[in-house]
DNA sequence: AGCACGCCGACT
DNA sequence: GTCGGCGTGCTC
């Protein structure tokens, strides 16, 4: 018997299959997906990978597999994706194979991979019978013995440190009542639980209304008779379709099934989880990028050994490893974080797609403000829609205005807040309400620029401006982390108008602060979110402390509910238009619907305002009905005469080294060969610099394709690109409808 | 990716 | 003589 086998490593040039001989001792073990060690090239140490076919003849074969190693194997099925993705998203097959490993245990070094960790777990070792006795003979007297033992009743094999921090109590105390024979240790595996310490009040199911119960039975009924199919949930923000979400699969699980529920990373909050372990209990896992590798490592084997059966993950969960899969739910589908910017370049969305097919159960897909492409695919009948007008808990929609900017200007106000915004603010402080800023940058201001020459201080590796830093007092480059010290005179002209321009969240802060002197705030951008919890910490410093004003960029449009804020301003729609990238106005209006959906929740209506220089834009109009439908309207017919998604895929080829002249090379000779592949069946664009064309003193430049990918397509593609001649470390990148154009 | 081979210049 | 620089080529 003889194995085709993938090598683990991501060099190029080890993209193919290697035969080896599968000894006798090692037929029985040797099946497609098993994780194997083999002698490879001159390297005495084995190499590790993966057997992804068996054959009765080779002509190549002269080695023998050495090791098989069970616990990490793989499925067929996973094989059969990992091929796929490979030759889709242009990655190795190896590279796919490790996002489908445990946790940890990736590396071509196995040795170093994750253990479970061990931990002493305190048991007790009477009945309650004998030690209410004991207490009442007077045996069992000591005040802090009584009241571990008491704790124990209820929490028996607890992992001791949590023990003796929730008691306030000392390693020497539990010694006594071992030796005295009321509790025992135990040496057990340590689930590194992300909710330990947590008491959740168990949740029972809400009634359904019509459209959620048509909604629920339609996509029942393909859970029922093991039926692929996709499905859209369009309702908005609190229209309940997280509870149709929990019935479905309250279902799976009755069927004997699992689940996947995939969401954002950024809304995978507690608060978010525990709405499903309320219902489901302990039966749930969560993978996400903010736990440790270990707690990652132990949430996986639980899906592994089937003690959870449901997921709730980021996007890298749609490779989590359960068994008997019963339904993939996207929630917040439209939400970019789905597309990975890393290789492997996968969708999940897709991916979903595929798997769902491949287990023959359905795929839901949920948003209030739909992906264009899912909603085109709906409107195709290629994905069945169904639609939840109303919001569950009748609150009614906050009022939005837009106010326009440069009549502000006109009237004399320089400051980044409207005086009809400041008279809302005012107001609100004196009603101790809450009020969100929101704001699409970072940073103190956007660059700095010299006032008589136009002199615009950059990153002389990456070619951007820099960023003022105002606690630091320092100018840095946001993509390689650059900085230098803020300059006061113009180094090209020698002037001293030198100016900051554009806005940020910093001087926004400030400039609340100017305003409102009493006023207390809290920032949350990708510069006050580096913890590993801060993002949450700030969430709730801000709701719990009654702070009045939060400030914040994008990140502060999802999940949370905030019952005391009634105003929302949106300080500068214009920055969140005017990006370079074909989707800026679909998010543009993704983020609107949501920020007004942070204003008045609860019984009082809110206000939210948008500010912009450019009022008239349909994008904000729309915006401001909450009309969706009209939206998609007029944002498809742009798609449509412009050949964007959904009527084409966007291939970008990326381009990136040290050397210009071989990019400048390398990028002509494949034009010139797609060119003549793609011929009529699409546009193809002449190689240019990116749009930051140098960054960590790399030259970058790309390439666009807009035509429909088909399979031929990306064999040229590939073809191509392996045939160049590459020395001097140049690297080709193809992202597929990347979520970045940057 | 690693590793070895091999072809050249520099040095006790 | 031989040590080591790195360019080249291969891995079942």
């Amino acid at each position: 018997m003889f194995a085709e086998v993938i090598i683990n490593s991501n060099a190029k040039a080890l993209n193919k299959t290697f035969d080896y001989i599968v000894p006798k001792n090692l037929e029985k073990k040797a099946r497609i997906g098993a994780r194997i060690f083999v002698p490879f090239g001159r390297s005495k140490k084995l190499d590790n990978g993966f057997i992804i076919n068996l054959k009765e003849t080779s002509e190549y074969a002269n080695k023998e597999i050495s090791v098989i190693e069970d616990e990490d194997s793989l499925t067929e099925n996973n094989i059969i994706l990992a091929k796929l993705m490979s030759r889709k998203y242009f990655c190795n097959i190896s590279d796919c194979i490790k996002l489908m490993l445990p946790p940890g245990t990736g590396g071509a070094n196995v040795n170093e991979r994750v253990k479970e960790k061990k931990g002493r777990f305190v048991y007790l070792n009477k009945t309650i019978e004998q030690i209410e006795d004991d207490i009442e003979k007077g045996i069992l007297k000591k005040e802090n013995h009584i009241k571990i033992v008491k704790f124990l009743e209820k929490n028996s094999g607890i992992y001791g440190p949590d023990l003796e921090i929730l008691l306030d109590i000392s390693n020497s105390i539990l010694k006594t009542l071992q030796k005295n024979g009321y509790i025992v240790f135990k040496n057990e595996q340590l689930k590194r639980n992300p909710f330990i310490n947590k008491n959740i009040k168990p949740d029972k199911e809400k009634k359904l209304t019509k459209a959620q119960q048509f909604t629920y039975d339609n996509i029942e009924n393909d859970i029922i008779n093991n039926r692929h199919s996709k499905n859209l949930i369009f309702g908005v923000t609190g229209s309940g379709k997280t509870e149709i979400y929990l019935r479905l699969i309250a279902k799976v699980l009755e069927q004997g099934k699992s689940a996947i529920v995939l969401v954002p990373e950024i809304s995978l909050t507690p608060q978010m989880v525990d709405r499903f372990l309320a219902r489901f209990g302990d039966n749930i896992a969560v993978l996400h990028s903010r736990l440790s590798i270990g707690e990652r490592f132990d949430e996986w084997q639980k899906i592994k050994k089937n003690e959870a059966k449901i997921v709730i993950g980021a996007r890298s969960a749609i490779f989590a490893p359960v068994e008997n899969l019963g339904i993939i739910i996207i929630d917040e589908e439209h939400d970019m974080s789905y597309k990975s910017d890393m290789t492997p370049r996968y969708n999940a969305k897709d991916l979903a797609k595929y798997i769902t097919a491949q287990n023959n159960c359905p795929l839901v897909l949920g948003s209030a403000t739909p992906d264009l492409d899912t909603y085109y695919e709906s409107e195709k009948g290629i994905i069945k829609r169904f639609e939840l007008p109303d919001r569950a808990n009748n609150s009614e929609l906050p009022d939005i205005e837009i106010i326009d900017l440069r009549t502000e200007l006109s009237n004399g106000n320089r400051s980044m807040i409207s005086y009809r915004l400041n008279d809302l603010i005012k107001e609100n402080l004196n009603n101790k309400k809450q009020t969100i800023l929101f704001l699409n940058r970072r940073g103190y201001s956007t660059f700095i620029m010299c006032r008589d020459c136009g002199y615009v201080a950059k990153c002389k590796n990456c070619n951007i401006s820099l960023t003022y830093h105002k606690y630091e007092n320092k100018l840095r480059c946001h993509y390689c982390g650059f900085e230098q010290d803020v300059i006061k005179i113009c180094p090209d002209c020698g002037s001293d108008k030198v100016r900051y321009f554009g806005t940020g969240t910093q001087k926004l802060e400030e400039e609340v602060h100017n305003l409102f002197p009493q006023v207390s705030t809290i920032r949350m951008d990708i510069d006050t979110v580096t913890k590993k919890n801060s993002h949450e910490e700030i969430l709730n410093k801000f709701k719990n402390e009654n702070i009045d004003i939060l400030i914040g960029t994008q990140m502060i449009v999802k999940g949370h509910h905030f019952p005391n804020v009634t105003l929302v301003g949106v300080i500068s729609v214009d920055g969140m238009l005017n990006i370079d990238d074909y989707r800026s106005t679909e998010r543009a209006f993704q983020s609107l619907v949501q920020v007004a959906g942070r204003a008045g929740r609860e019984k009082e209506k809110g206000i939210v305002i948008f500010q912009s220089y450019n009022i008239d834009s349909y994008t904000i109009n729309y915006a401001k009905n909450q009309d969706y439908l009209s939206f998609y309207k007029t944002e498809i017919d742009f798609r449509k005469k412009l050949k964007y998604p959904p009527f084409c895929d966007i291939i970008l080829i990326k381009f990136q080294g040290e050397n210009l002249k071989e990019i400048q090379k390398i990028s002509k000779n494949i034009y010139d060969f797609l060119e003549k592949s793609i011929n009529n069946t699409g546009i193809i664009y002449k190689p240019i610099p990116a749009p930051i064309d140098k960054i960590k003193n790399k030259y970058r430049w790309r390439m666009i394709i807009k035509t429909k990918v088909s399979g031929r397509l990306l064999d040229c593609i590939k073809y191509i690109i392996d045939n160049q001649n590459i020395k001097n470390g140049t690297s080709i990148i193809v992202d597929i409808n990347p979520s970045s154009m940057m």
